[in-house]
DNA sequence: GGAGGTGTTAGTCA
DNA sequence: CTGACTAACACCTC
């Protein structure tokens, strides 16, 4: 799925295409991408007009007019499309807003993991998984002291704890590897046996390397591309993610490619060297 | 053809 | 409580 970058990418082009488009109807073809009673959702969003659309975290909030919001997360490969044609769209779309301009706005999700929730705007920081996420990245409240607390309060890898959406949230499987080949912290080390100086890198990493994803429009590894149908031009600048087996960019040493957390992890091991 | 891997997270189990 | 593992699903690559 896209993670902090690329939700950010999408949330950006859907705000250029679908402000104040009223939804007129919604085709659901697939029930369990939605939260919750599925005729509930269809009749309290008709009618009703897109305000804006925010994000937290790597969840989008759709934000209407009739004081509701959609939380809408993509998980592995979701992503939305603007077509003007329902034709337009193939199979794997699930969810389709017919909008007040004409266009669809479709949901398409090959693994339909995604998942759509219909709330109260007032209540959407009460959402458990929403209510329970950390500081993200780029924000005042993620400080060197946060991470530093949230790493020293686990004897997980430290892999595993940036993948802890509660330590620090928006990052996943890429960015976390990204982040810690910037800092030059082995993937296995514990959390809390990580030096102040491995800590401080790592909170300068994850600021500066999710701002130039962000700038360069998210990665695009396989299919992913945001609400206009563009790809992200991130991928060019990642450092390790799917460079197994090629030099590394400091040192030419071969990148490695391993499982922590249950999750492919590449790195350096010349420059990323397990502590003792 | 079959096994194993894929950008996530919630739930289960020890 | 903490940490490890798995399911949810479809497709791609070896």
């Amino acid at each position: 799925m896209p993670e902090l970058p690329e939700v950010e990418t999408v949330r950006r082009g859907l705000n250029k295409m679908i402000i104040g488009q009223k939804i007129t109807a919604i085709d659901i073809l697939y029930d369990k991408i939605i939260v919750g009673d599925v005729d509930t959702f269809k009749e309290q969003l008709i009618d009703a007009t897109i305000a804006y659309v925010g994000r937290r975290a790597k969840y989008l909030l759709f934000n209407f007019d009739n004081g509701l919001t959609m939380i809408s997360h993509l998980r592995m490969e979701g992503k939305y499309q603007v077509r003007s044609k329902i034709s337009d769209f193939d199979k794997h779309v699930h969810i389709i807003f017919h909008l007040s301009n004409g266009e669809y706005l479709g949901y398409r999700d090959v693994r339909k993991f995604g998942r759509m929730q219909l709330v109260d705007t007032n209540d959407v920081t009460k959402v458990k998984s929403i209510a329970l996420l950390g500081p993200e990245p780029l924000t005042p409240e993620f400080t060197y002291q946060s991470l530093l607390e949230g790493l020293k309060s686990t004897r997980k890898t430290v892999k595993a704890t940036l993948l802890d959406q509660h330590v620090v949230s928006g990052l996943g499987n890429i960015y976390a590897d990204e982040v810690l080949w910037l800092a030059k912290v082995h993937p296995e080390q514990p959390a809390n046996e990580l030096t102040t100086q491995q800590v401080k890198d790592l909170h300068n990493g994850i600021n500066e390397d999710i701002k130039k994803a962000i700038d360069a429009g998210g990665t695009t590894i396989r299919s992913y591309v945001d609400a206009t149908g563009h790809s992200g031009e991130f991928q060019f600048q990642l450092n390790v993610y799917g460079r197994q087996g090629k030099p590394c960019k400091r040192c030419e040493t071969i990148i490695e490619k391993i499982k922590v957390a249950g999750r492919g992890t590449h790195f350096c091991p010349h420059c990323q060297v397990l502590q003792s």
